[in-house]
DNA sequence: CGCTGTGAAGCCTTTCACAGCT
DNA sequence: AGCTGTGAAAGGCTTCACAGCG
């Protein structure tokens, strides 16, 4: 156990095993040997039992890894044995869908509202989910201290909305649309979803 | 000009200065220090000019580099010259999102038809791409020589869609479901939209 | 003088093999 | 015997600094 400094492509990996074990722990498997996890996602056993052993010592030699403890802790140690508010800032076709995305919510994420500039769009919602007013939806991000913003808005839009955020405290953006977004002291990721292939 | 080998990160910078010089190219701008574009994509300069310099030598010392010449050989590098036909399987809210996604586009991708099993989806267009049934697409893929596709269907489904996409040909797939996707033979992308924050 | 192209050094990640526990 | 945890070595990417050219 190291954890001096835990490399980025580990903890993307995490995010993988999190995934697998999932599955496991639903089809009722007790116990997962390093090479089966990483058979599961397609990497090295070596390196499972790497990325593991820098947060303690999870496995039993010669049997495995329990999967509901490893479970456990992998979300724990990602945050995700707690529930994250967010909320979506376009309530177009991307920011509906992301809505809708059942993988936020399996991970933790609760997503509160949609938001919209659009009357029409405005008192709607998206398989139960809200969409607000930017008035509205300034008080639920101050109430709630919501933290997080999923921004799927018009390219021309994205820069002046993530500013506005900013100053309502939110302090994780995940970028969806295709432009680059910059801001200082505040943790933005961009998604560009064509750069994949 | 090295080319014996180009590391993966370099390629996916040469995305985000695709998009800059784009942009620049659109204002204007002729000319592009390797500091200015660091700044525009938020790294540094250093790493911009090593990226070039292992396709070519595409500046000029003490002047920079021309944008449009630049983005032209970016382009060409990723193969972004020409326009690649793709399909979108599941018509969903994820899969319609993504057909009308503008990024694609910009990029090259011609998003040719969406692909669905509900009958009731078949025979309408999401955006003017056309929702068809399989015996529709299958004929589309072999005659236009489609290579790559995008997945966007449910999770119980994706490993036998994958499975029949492979068969028509597909060489490249791009698997937004919640469920890591693995296939022999075949470029695979899982794309975990939950995996950014 | 300014900015590119690049070698060399440093750092981080992966790979490999095996000691060590059950 | 089986599988984990981990040190040591290898490999790859980034950083730095500067030579070289316009």
């Amino acid at each position: 156990m190291k954890l001096f400094k835990v490399p980025e492509p580990t903890i993307m990996r995490l995010s993988l095993y999190s995934r697998v074990l999932e599955q496991m722990e639903e089809r009722g498997i007790p116990v997962i040997s390093s090479v089966e996890l990483g058979d599961a996602v397609g990497i090295n056993s070596g390196v499972v039992r790497k990325d593991l052993s820098m947060f303690g010592e999870f496995g039993v030699r010669g049997v495995g890894y329990n999967v509901r403890e490893l479970r456990d802790n992998i979300r724990r140690l990602l945050g995700q044995d707690r529930t994250w508010p967010i909320v979506v800032i376009g309530a177009g076709q991307l920011g509906s869908a992301l809505a809708a995305y059942p993988g936020f919510r399996q991970r933790g994420f609760d997503i509160t509202a949609l938001v919209d500039v659009d009357a029409a769009k405005i008192g709607t919602d998206v398989q139960g989910i809200p969409v607000l007013s930017w008035d509205e939806a300034t008080n639920m991000i101050q109430e709630k201290e919501i933290k997080m913003a999923i921004l799927a808005v018009p390219a021309e839009d994205v820069q002046a909305t993530a500013q506005k955020l900013v100053d309502l405290g939110i302090e994780a953006i995940l970028n969806f649309s295709p432009v680059i977004l910059k801001l200082a002291s505040v943790q933005v990721q961009n998604v560009d979803l064509t750069v994949f292939f």
